[in-house]
DNA sequence: TTGGAATGTCAACAACGCTGACATAAATTG
DNA sequence: CAATTTATGTCAGCGTTGTTGACATTCCAA
């Protein structure tokens, strides 16, 4: 039986979620939504020198000020080289701040700046009001589904890092 | 009053889906959830001389054969150079075939041959295992949820598209 | 017949992934 | 204390995929 099959014979209303084409519009509505998630942060980007990826550190240096680089690395799932380019345009322009670590002196905590405060505000002001507007277009009821399915859609290790969140912010100080 | 303030004097169990705290959730799931929905075509293209441009070509012109290099660069939303690129390696590779079309003979119907189609298999089986899965473990519930939060997040334009995919296929014949 | 649409192509560039190699400082362990 | 491991930074090079700009061809339509 070929991967795309699907058992129907028990019921009527039971699986019919789970046919293939229920699966690709699923699909389909991943991409088209993704692209629409990242389009508003995307434009205020450009023209600046910065991407997405700065985006998504800035985002989550936001969302636990003092993470380390380290900490960084496995939330984002990219290699340090990677990371550091952006890092380093970061610090550069005064958007984040890089404090040594007093108990591990070799461990850098990464803070926002004022300036890095005020744009990651922006950024994710364009990116909430989208969210906001769907959210409310679709109700509580679907938005629990919403996070639902994603949560089912993670790898194992990305659930946790996602679940793992808020407790993961550590207070470094210099 | 920030863009980021909501109002909840309304009640208690009413708004409180749209805090800025289960938004940012929100974005946050859309981000790790998405790279999971990538991983699995990805580990299968890298190694093979494609990437995730290669497959969103071939998926598309899997579900609307016959399909034209412009409708392509519509429901993709990159520039023609850039889907050029792509579409020549597929074309090299022997995975697409084009098609001059018999009433506007400027147009180029797409079509996947057998190689290609079964590059497209091997993508979207991986893709819908993931996703049978999720929707399998949320239940049809929080399935109608997802779907109706991510069409709303979308791009007016691309949820048209979205929405049109059914009728799209043109059979264009040499 | 002329204008514009659909397509292809060349060149150059930017963002952001990757690998490999090497350096440094500091913690940890034997 | 010496040796090893960890956390981080950095240089060099490469691949994919997006961008702009410019130009050519073919062909429909007014």
């Amino acid at each position: 039986m070929g991967a795309g099959m699907v058992d129907t014979k028990s019921g009527d209303d039971s699986l019919l979620f789970l046919t293939d084409e229920n699966l690709r519009r699923g699909i389909e509505a991943m991409f088209f939504a993704y692209r629409g998630f990242t389009s508003d942060p995307d434009r205020i980007l450009q023209g600046l020198d910065y991407g997405r990826a700065h985006h998504r550190a800035v985002h989550f240096i936001h969302r636990a000020p003092g993470t380390t680089v380290g900490n960084l690395l496995d939330i984002l799932g990219v290699t340090k080289q990677s990371l550091n380019r952006v890092l380093r345009s970061l610090f550069d322009d005064d958007l984040v701040e890089a404090r040594v670590g007093h108990k591990d002196r070799r461990e850098r905590h990464l803070y926002l700046t004022e300036k890095g405060a005020a744009l990651e505000r922006s950024l994710s002001d364009a990116q909430r009001a989208r969210m906001r507007s769907a959210y409310r277009a679709a109700g509580p009821v679907a938005v629990a589904g919403f996070r639902t399915v994603l949560e089912a859609m993670m790898d194992q290790e990305q659930r946790r890092q996602y679940q793992a969140q808020y407790q993961s912010a550590k207070v470094g100080a210099p």
